[in-house]
DNA sequence: GTCTATAAGGAGATAGAC
DNA sequence: GTCTATCTCCTTATAGAC
């Protein structure tokens, strides 16, 4: 067999075993969740023997943490290089304007989905990470988003003073949510609009999420409206 | 042992089997999930034996569609009640109130976490479904939550008319997203905070994500900002 | 309706040859 | 580094006594 060395990806560059193993482990984790891909699927899809997981990596814990850890940064590093050019162009103490703190945040989620293939699974499985991350993953992952929250925490209190952290909080939950809802389950969108919606258009997607996350955010700067009825 | 007729429950009320098992698979499922979730782990907890589960619900997919189906029913119908009214004080063509709609829309979800205690997991795994279900649950689901789904969109249109049918469905599936977040996670609030938030407050919660959903599909009405930079 | 006992299979992980 | 073979455990599901 030796399919190391016989097995090319779709660039025609031979793939290591622990590359393949990575990128089947993504594609199955966002495609069916994290408990319910075994290592048996994922061997099999990277045509490689079960016992390879267990030796580049200790065990499934460790390669879930491999498959996140190997996206986070570079996701990361693109928001921070869109944040540093936004508050160049703005200046020491000039405006920021929230949508496009919110886009510098939102963008390289949304274009991993199409711009490099190899990432085209990334965003479902971040938008899973939320609601199916246990005790030592959501510590992982805490802990290596912690400086992009910090950072854009901040420059949303720049671009809106008047809103008030606890405010902040809530809308930033609200907005990761409403992220992470599009990216793991955006084939809705094709139900609930009847079909009038592409959700795979991730231009479109980018455009509304914005708008939305902006127009929930700035009405949480005063809670003085008291409903009719 | 016997424990059908020896256990009861909080309210000194004699429980049946078929109502312990679907209690403790809602509580476990929840807090960990449908697939992570052992049947084995739902007898313990409910006290019956393991073989009860089979011969009540034939097997465990048809377990977890009848804890879906035993709370969706009352949710849709308080939902229902609360238009009702809303419906009835607007008149036949008076203006109705997105905000008003919205709390329709999210009221009996989130009371549900405080107002009677033994639906007070359904909550979180409302919020679980949206990212975990597959295939055929997926189907139960949109097949209960359809006539819920029409009349609020009709309800929404006509609180802001100049709404598109394609923003309204990315703003529902947002908004969605956003109270399926919080239902699901909102224990990461209190991280994001720092401590300042209490997402056990329900009231607080209710007043926030109304106004984060009513401000987001506002925006969306119409897309006319082009953010500087 | 409820129990015991067990079937039948899949899971993660490892030992040891190559 | 990679393979085969296997260990051990836990899962769902069922058969059959009571």
């Amino acid at each position: 067999m030796n399919q190391t060395i016989e097995t090319v990806d779709q660039g025609n560059r031979i793939q290591d075993t622990k590359e393949r193993i990575l990128d089947a482990a993504e594609r199955l984790f966002a495609e069916n969740g994290f408990a319910t891909t075994s290592l048996r699927q994922i061997t099999a899809e990277a045509q490689v023997n079960l016992a390879a997981v267990n030796y580049h990596f200790q065990n499934k814990e460790s390669l879930i943490r491999a498959v996140l850890s190997r996206r986070i940064g570079p996701i990361n590093q693109r928001r921070f290089d869109l944040m540093d050019a936004l508050e160049f162009s703005a200046g020491e103490d000039g405006p920021l304007v929230l949508e496009d703190v919110l886009s510098a945040f939102l963008l390289p989620v949304l274009e991993a989905r199409t711009s490099c293939p190899e990432m085209r699974h990334w965003p479902r499985l971040l938008g899973r990470l939320y609601t199916e991350l246990h005790g030592s993953l959501m510590e992982l992952f805490q802990r290596e988003m912690a400086p992009a929250a910090q950072r854009f925490t901040t420059a949303i209190r720049r671009a809106e003073p008047t809103l008030s952290p606890e405010s902040l909080a809530w809308g930033l939950h609200f907005g990761i949510g409403a992220m992470a809802h599009f990216l793991a389950a955006g084939e809705l969108l094709r139900f609930i609009s009847r079909g009038t919606v592409d959700p795979e258009d991730h231009m479109e997607a980018l455009k509304h999420l914005v708008a939305y996350m902006a127009g929930g955010l700035r009405a949480l700067r005063t809670e003085k409206k008291e409903a009719a009825q």
